[in-house]
DNA sequence: TTGTACGCGTTATCAG
DNA sequence: CTGATAACGCGTACAA
């Protein structure tokens, strides 16, 4: 295990200083070519890679960006992220990842530790910090962005999609056919943007044609596909069960799938079921899940190239919203 | 946007020397009790947070291991790389995460550029790299460990499991059910030492009755559902379609799932089908998936301590097998 | 185009 | 228990 090569030593075998090796290595149209060639043979002879240390502690910058998301146990995220990693990824740019379970506590901790770690800039989901938390990443000028989030007049560079109109689309589409007693299963809204706007919009969709969410027709649960069964369970054996069951997202709908199903109900035969985000389970489901589609790559690409612009430049970083779509498959269908 | 707070500024506040601030923060223990709550109240007062790269420069550490997987996009090492996570958290130790989509060049790369970023150490799936990439390894001293893998005899610390007895396993179990026409959708053996072993496995089992995977019976495909839909329509459209499609893992068997049902065919009633790995997927899906459960979580903390070990003491990491079991669901029944 | 020399913020050694 | 000070490896003014 011998020491690894550092670049006065480059510098000595290619017979220039470090500073034309350092030259020759981040700005190569500095240093004529020959010297370059020189400088290149030298490196290779010695394997010398920078040491990051002393390239942070010099230049002041990681070339890393961290990447704060509720949680890695469902595929809600994977696309997005794979996508947001590729985009650094073509400028060298690394990621780190950090969890934080959908508690803003524990999300404002994570930022400061990646804070701490020296990332160059970071990508957050929502808006569920304390504004204070963004405010502070202003005034230290660390460029962010709020991905899978949107709403008009939003204070900070948001990347995503406006959930509360897409959720109030699908559940006019299930007005529309006809749907009258209608139950909800959300995620948990408190501290949770978008748990919230899904609701919100279920909400307005109802509003506008004079109905409401009846009591104890809207429980907001975890992300998960028991709580998402046991929920159905409890909506479809009350006196008079729904005849349509919108979900906060794909993974509690996939979870009243199999709580219909554990009960000997049909869907959509016996009730309809709605999702939100579109990730792959939408599409094993039996019947296919009719749900939310949500541009998860482009925002995740879009989301790294604004962060990019803004490591590179003095660019700020600027909104954007993404379209959703609704995707009909088999789970949702006409009252009968 | 004002300057940070460095390690000077807080001993002057608390009239110290730098080096007994550093000790304060970093071995309390050394510091007398009054002196280390002056040091103390400094750093909240100038909200001092030390500089990463000066930290790593003079440490020579970064206290972050990275984590090299295939991709993100499905759920496999989700919850592996979750309890990862959260284990190394517990510990200060960060997280970085590269994706190598299956290629082993893409993956020794990938490797090359986390240790420019100076991880202190390495998780790695399967044993798909260059054996002189694990070399360097160890001659530059980086501790690593490979997961979702485990062989006798293997060279290098693995934390897994035994993929080919498991595969096997599981074959028997459909043999023993009576199947004698079987097909596998396997994932691609090239560079895929997971997907070898389970095709291995495979064709341990039949062999072991006296039989073996047909010509055209097994196919080797990308880890897709439209891969798995597609293949399985093709086995099952052939003149002899086989009684049970045994899969290299559950994202084939959910496709194969899906290509069965785009055929009119019922699955068991017509044809079976196993999966391999238990992720979420397996229990949604109608019938939910007979697989190969993996104890992803505790594989992902097993690791995720080793290489803390590794860090912390000269220990060295050591190798460690996890049992899988059979879930039987509902995808595989006896032969008809 | 290249070289010199200094600074970046911490840790660690060693003396007190 | 604490302080002075020398590394640590690289980037970059500034000078040549």
């Amino acid at each position: 295990m011998k020491k690894r090569a550092k670049l006065e030593d480059v510098a000595s075998v290619a017979g220039v200083s470090t500073a034309t090796v350092s030259r020759a290595l981040n700005n190569p149209q500095l240093v004529r070519e020959a010297t370059r060639r020189r400088v290149e043979a030298a490196v290779a002879q010695l394997d010398y890679t920078p040491h990051f240390g002393g390239r942070v502690l010099a230049s002041n910058r990681t070339d890393t960006v961290g990447a704060v998301i509720p949680t890695m146990e469902n595929a809600i995220f994977a696309r997005g992220l794979q996508a947001l990693q590729e985009t650094l990824d073509e400028a060298g740019v690394g990621m780190v990842i950090a969890t934080t379970d959908y508690d803003p506590a524990r999300e404002a901790a994570q930022i400061r530790l990646l804070l701490n770690r020296g990332v160059d800039g970071l990508m957050l989901v929502g808006e569920s910090c304390d504004p204070a938390v963004y405010r502070m990443l202003e005034r230290r000028g660390v460029p962010f962005v709020l991905v899978w989030w949107w709403r008009m007049d939003c204070p900070w560079p948001c990347i995503g999609f406006d959930n509360r109109a897409a959720a109030r689309a699908m559940a006019e589409r299930v007005l529309d056919l006809g749907h009258r007693r209608i139950a909800m299963i959300g995620g948990i809204a408190h501290d949770n943007d978008r748990a919230t706007a899904r609701i919100r919009g279920v909400r307005d969709a109802l509003a506008s044609r004079g109905l409401q969410l009846g009591p104890g027709k809207l429980v907001e649960v975890p992300y998960t596909l028991d709580a998402g069964a046991e929920a159905a369970r409890r909506f479809m054996s009350a006196a008079r069960p729904p005849t349509a069951i919108v979900c906060g997202n794909d993974v509690l709908a996939a979870g009243a799938l199999i709580g219909c199903r554990s009960m000997g109900l049909e869907v959509p035969a016996d009730v309809s079921v709605t999702g939100f985000d579109d990730i792959d389970l939408a599409t094993v489901l039996e019947p296919a899940l009719t749900t939310v589609h949500v541009p998860h790559v482009r925002m995740g690409r879009a989301a790294g190239s604004a962060l990019l612009r803004a490591l590179a430049g003095e660019e700020k970083v600027t909104s954007a919203v993404f379209e959703t779509t609704l995707v009909e498959r088999g789970t949702l269908a006409a009252v009968g």
